[in-house]
DNA sequence: GCAGAACATGTCACCTAGTGTCGAGTAGTA
DNA sequence: TACTACTCGACACTAGGTGACATGTTCTGC
């Protein structure tokens, strides 16, 4: 009924171990570190890493939310009224709010951007509730969008924030994020249609 | 001096190798498909089989061109007054049509698109050559696209793409690729900037 | 045509990620 | 206390991928 104490005990192994793990990919890289060192380092044996994460990577993404379970959530919460583009760009922008608040977070961001078999990770991830997304695009307006015009809406919002990401870590970190977000939302928001006139998009 | 022998029967025996490792990934799953199965099958060893495919997955990306190397190639031929975005539809515009001619191109094509960890692949070679991409589109434009926007409009272009390629399997092949591409570029479009004004974006 | 370099292939040994199984210990419960 | 459920280590195994070595084959200069 109540928490159980094994669930909170492993709920601390598995942060513990992530802690581990993270420490050893910044000292040495993610491919450089093998899970038997990991597991080592954490007092346990590979096979018991394994019971903890499914791959080596998934210990790499403790500690980020990039189920998109969130953005899925607050996509619903937002005024009817306003355009699926506003709403993807809020939701975001609140997302790396979010994230940038956590100093291990972030940390674990800047090692999954410069890790190629991470960031590979993370697009499989995202194209994985890449259809959730667009599907509550879709239940919010009414009708007015169809499964093709969510797609590319969701594809575009994750574009733009690539890019803000991309910049700014090309800035070391020192640039604004949420206001390269903001200029990659501005820049990249579609004509026109795709806000609430059901049929409009005659101009090819 | 002439092409010599040897580079040829390479060639020749990467293209078969090729061949049966497409036949088998059809037949029963890119996963459950082993690299030795494949060796075997075209009558050499697992060894082998690595002096010819650095891995496993890219004996499915032999055929398609993912590379980018022809796009940054051609993006260079386009005239110097198209807005980028423009180049970037035509190019890919051209891209699609060339692998949609190839029968085998387009049965890797669906393979990719439907196994999780080629598709991931797909998006590491991909942003191995977007850089490469965004400083041709920076170099066509002299001096009017910053990295940033450069970067952003590539991205944009490939989430045009992917929407367009997934909008056409969802359809089971039969929709029009260049119509669903033309639409996305159509509706993703640049609000203006981005076209020779070096200095225009001011509005946040 | 021949000697030697350059190259291709098979064989063997090895590393790492990941999984199945089993047996011992430990926490939770009646 | 006895029963159950869960956890962990130990062992063995598969599969992708690499390094080293030996053998044969092709190319090149003479």
């Amino acid at each position: 009924m109540t928490e159980g104490l094994r669930d909170r005990t492993r709920r601390a192994v598995r942060a513990e171990i992530a802690e581990v793990a993270l420490g050893l990919f910044a000292a040495q890289g993610f491919d450089d570190t093998t899970v038997d060192q990991i597991a080592r380092a954490a007092g346990l044996t590979k096979r018991s890493f394994f019971r903890y994460f499914p791959t080596k990577e998934d210990a790499a993404f403790a500690g980020v939310d990039v189920t998109g379970e969130h953005v899925v959530h607050a996509l619903r919460e937002r005024p009817v009224d306003e355009t699926p583009w506003r709403s993807l760009h809020q939701v975001l922008r609140d997302w790396q709010q979010r994230i940038h608040a956590s100093e291990q977070a972030v940390a674990s961001l800047r090692l999954i951007e410069s890790t190629p078999s991470l960031r590979a990770r993370v697009h499989e991830k995202r194209e994985h509730w890449r259809g959730a997304v667009s599907e509550a695009l879709r239940d919010r307006s009414d009708g007015g969008l169809d499964a093709f015009t969510a797609d590319l809406l969701v594809n575009a919002a994750t574009a733009a924030l690539d890019t803000a990401t991309r910049e700014w870590l090309r800035s070391g970190g020192t640039a604004d994020r949420l206001a390269l977000l903001d200029r990659a939302f501005a820049l990249l928001g579609p004509k026109e249609a795709a806000g609430a006139g059901p049929s409009r998009n005659g101009r090819q």
